[in-house]
DNA sequence: GTGAAAGCGCTAACAT
DNA sequence: ATGTTAGCGCTTTCAC
């Protein structure tokens, strides 16, 4: 079983072959009659050009790779399926690496990157620094989500975690909270170092209390905010709001105050970041920030059709904004009954 | 900035082009000296062979699509990792489809995918119906996940479902429970169906009490199964004990059970059924099933791998056992005094 | 053991 | 407006 060719095109359309290929990609260099028959032989022979050998002229495979450190978190797999989304719109395939948020990994991936059919890389942020893409960015177009580094040629989409990280904050401050903590992981990637400051910033506009331990980095995991909620709950001070890093962490901190015997939010109110599937169902559901995950993803993908198109296109950095979604965690008003409100 | 190719090694160990290819892809085929000669070239000028000409020749990509309902979910998630890991380890690269669990875009895909720079396919489970993999299957390399169908030269990988329900329905059985219900949703996937078969087979063989209601469809969400818990907790003939389709779902269940003032496990039991990320974290942890995720992605990739070394090994379906895992959400013994288990 | 050359399927520059 | 042909980078006969 053969594929059809443009030869068997060209013949059965008696025409030469290069008349074939100019009626499918410059219709109107080719006179009506003759494009007419052309496409009548394309349709009878259900004929369609081999990518690859058009790849080999072209020099472009349309193919872009998007690198995420794990498909397996709800976050990546949503910016994935932005990035697919836009790019399928144009007729791009995506191809997809695990770098198992391993800097090594990542590094061997700008190896092969330039000799793995694809023409451009959407690498989505590991913790661990980041990758040589300046090398890369020559021959690939580059488009860099949720880092913050200064190289030519690199697109960036970040989320605005500062802000975000803000809005959480001011919103407890409101509701009366003057002890506000913050539980991260111990790996301190740009967006985590976006949100350590956020939160010394808003400290520092407050003028509110600060312990030395209200901010805690343990385990990116749902143990780790675990244990750090049980060690901010046995400290002195305990602070009446925490604020967790993640909703996926959040779901364990939340079993520390349970374990602990106290009732989020009336002896502490709990606060997650990026909305995880699932969180408007925790016990008691989730205040948190709503990602615009499937937007960074499909951000990125713009951008890297853009610099596909024009090479030369300024360097663009988009910072997109977290959206608050207030639930019941962190409850209401200190100082009112709110006994009638649940 | 252009390539380095062939030619350009050639001339630098001044030797033919064939020589070069030789050296790379059959060393045992040239002379110790000229090899090291070429080998020596091929580092100093960092050749590496361009994949789309090798393509071109070989008709071959080292590409491998799969294509999911939805890359955001867990399950697909996980899958997909597993996939793309074995590949990987083969030096394949993976291609990500989603098809929003909607299967014009499965069929649109089967067209495309000839075209589409891919030797085989690894299709993961849509709710309706099955697209028509049998005409692609001549030409790519085609594996199954979690369907049931019956076609030449494509390979299957799905989970017990059937034996998985039955896993947890007797272990509630064996808990004391005697109005066991189960809440799936309305599109019949034939994983659903394998579901259906498992509990309608338990109650056969157990011949205990079953009701009209007690297979019970709704929209295959957490508000779906929400509102299926609210209509069993309604009804007169209450069930003691539920068996969720999903853990996502089965949050929704939780949240039923609680909003009418029960308790789980209990006034009722429920189990969840895919061990989704978080569910030990649930309020009660979860029971539910292990699914093998990861090894189905990667047994999928493996029968494709292996189709393609020898298009023509026989066809093969492999069903995967399924793993109960036991938490607090389905209790102990009824008629025990548990109060000191907590 | 090594080189020359054909050819994979396509596009584009050059001729007509 | 259409045909002829070179060439993209590689592998693989076929000669020597």
């Amino acid at each position: 079983m053969k594929r059809t060719t443009i030869k068997d095109v060209a013949k059965e359309a008696k025409v030469s072959v290069a008349t074939v290929s100019r009626a499918l990609n410059d219709p109107e260099a080719v006179k009506k009659d003759t494009r007419d028959r052309v496409l009548e032989a394309v349709k009878n022979l259900n004929y369609d050009p081999d990518p690859i050998a058009q790849a080999l002229r072209s020099n472009s495979v349309k193919s872009i790779a998007i690198i995420v450190p794990n498909i397996t978190n709800a976050i990546m797999a949503e910016m994935t399926r932005g990035a697919h989304e836009k790019l399928a719109e144009k007729g791009y395939n995506t191809v997809l690496f695990n770098s198992d948020d391993n800097i090594q990994q990542e590094n061997h991936y700008c190896e092969i990157l330039p000799n793995s059919m694809v023409d451009g890389a959407i690498f989505v942020t590991g913790s661990g620094g980041t990758p040589p893409v300046e090398k890369i960015a020559d021959n690939l177009a580059v488009c860099l989500i949720n880092r913050e580094i200064e190289v030519e040629n690199v697109d960036q989409v970040t989320a605005d975690e500062k802000e975000g990280l803000q809005l959480l904050a001011y919103h407890l401050h409101r509701l009366g909270h003057d002890k506000i903590a913050f539980i991260t992981g111990l790996d301190i990637t740009s967006a985590t170092q976006r949100k350590i400051n956020g939160y010394k910033e808003f400290i520092n506009k407050t003028g509110l209390d600060y312990k030395e331990n209200y901010i805690i980095s343990g385990q990116w995991t749902m143990n780790g905010a675990y244990m750090a909620m049980k060690e901010l709950l046995g400290s002195k001070e305990r602070p009446t709001a925490v604020i967790v890093g993640t909703d996926t962490m959040a779901l364990g901190a939340l079993s520390a105050v349970r374990d602990s015997g106290l009732k989020v939010p009336e002896d502490i109110a709990v606060t997650g970041f990026d909305n995880a599937p699932g969180s408007e169902y925790y016990q008691p559901p989730l205040t948190t920030l709503k990602y615009p995950n499937y937007e960074m993803g499909q951000l990125a993908a713009r951008a890297i059709l853009n610099r596909l198109k024009d090479p030369n296109v300024d360097k663009k950095s988009i910072k997109l904004p977290l959206d608050i979604t207030v639930r019941k965690s962190c409850g209401y008003r200190l100082g009112f009954d709110s006994s009638n409100n649940r």
